[in-house]
DNA sequence: TACAAATAAATCGCGCACGATTTAATCACA
DNA sequence: TGTGATTAAATCGTGCGCGATTTATTTGTA
């Protein structure tokens, strides 16, 4: 038997997917004009918080495993945006550092930038309420696998 | 020239991003019980509400376009969920119809919500606040498209 | 009644995400 | 010091999402 809770889950779950696509369709021509994915974006964004990572402390902040990194980083790597290095004080582990092309996409991202949260919304204070409360469920689900 | 806002949306995707991805990841396994994907589950809420639709008309529904349906309701098809007609009123468009299995998971899908509700959070209300949330900035950036 | 425009779905190619497995390097400890 | 366990990345196969194009049917209009 259904009751209240199926319609509640699937709504919350499904409000995050379109809107995760809405994301993802809204960045796609801006960002192909640079040649990036919105994926190949977040990297960027985690290497310009902090460049020279291991591949596995980049899954960390992206919360994604090599699987989906390593073909990532290697496009990337052959668009000239990044190099990809054996860690010499331990072989297992790459490190990964932008090029001089991967450090300059920043400055055209906040222009970027500025058009999403142009159609996000006008009031920034909620935006950014939004943005913690999707990072708390985001926490929750991570924890909760 | 970086400015804040550059920060804000930033992070207000890419807790879409990893949202989605962590509710994913948490359906995954499931689901996988019951031989359906995430989007595939997605369908079947689509068609539990109302049967017999329109390839174009679950598109709006679920916000996809036919390049992304059609192969996955084929793949539905396959699997025994559902059928696709060509309407007699205007062979141009499909109709989708759920077979009995495709019915029957109804039942099921009523537990699997009921473990994803329990580990987005405690307070119903808080999570239903929340969608609600989620699903203006959807709208927002759909129409921004 | 032809025939161009429109509409609906299908097709094609690419880049994710991810479960499962494999390869290579390091560690632990008997 | 050797060898099994652990760790890090890579590899493989499948199913999305989506931009771009194509195919098939209907509509509008001269």
């Amino acid at each position: 038997m259904l009751d209240r809770a199926l319609t509640l889950d699937e709504l919350l779950c499904f409000a995050l997917y379109s809107a995760n696509n809405a994301m993802g369709r809204l960045y796609r021509p801006l960002l192909a004009k640079h040649g990036l994915t919105y994926p190949q974006y977040l990297v960027l964004v985690a290497l310009w918080q902090q460049d020279g990572r291991k591949v596995g402390d980049l899954g960390l902040a992206l919360t994604l495993e090599t699987n989906t990194l390593t073909p990532l980083l290697k496009r990337m790597e052959v668009a000239g945006l990044l190099q990809r290095h054996r860690n010499p004080e331990d072989e297992r582990s790459v490190i990964v550092s932008l090029t001089a092309k991967g450090k300059a996409l920043e400055e055209t991202a906040a222009e970027i930038s500025r058009c999403i949260v142009a159609s996000a919304g006008d009031d920034l204070v909620e935006l950014i309420a939004l943005k913690e409360r999707i990072q708390v469920l985001a926490k929750r689900l991570h924890q909760a696998e």
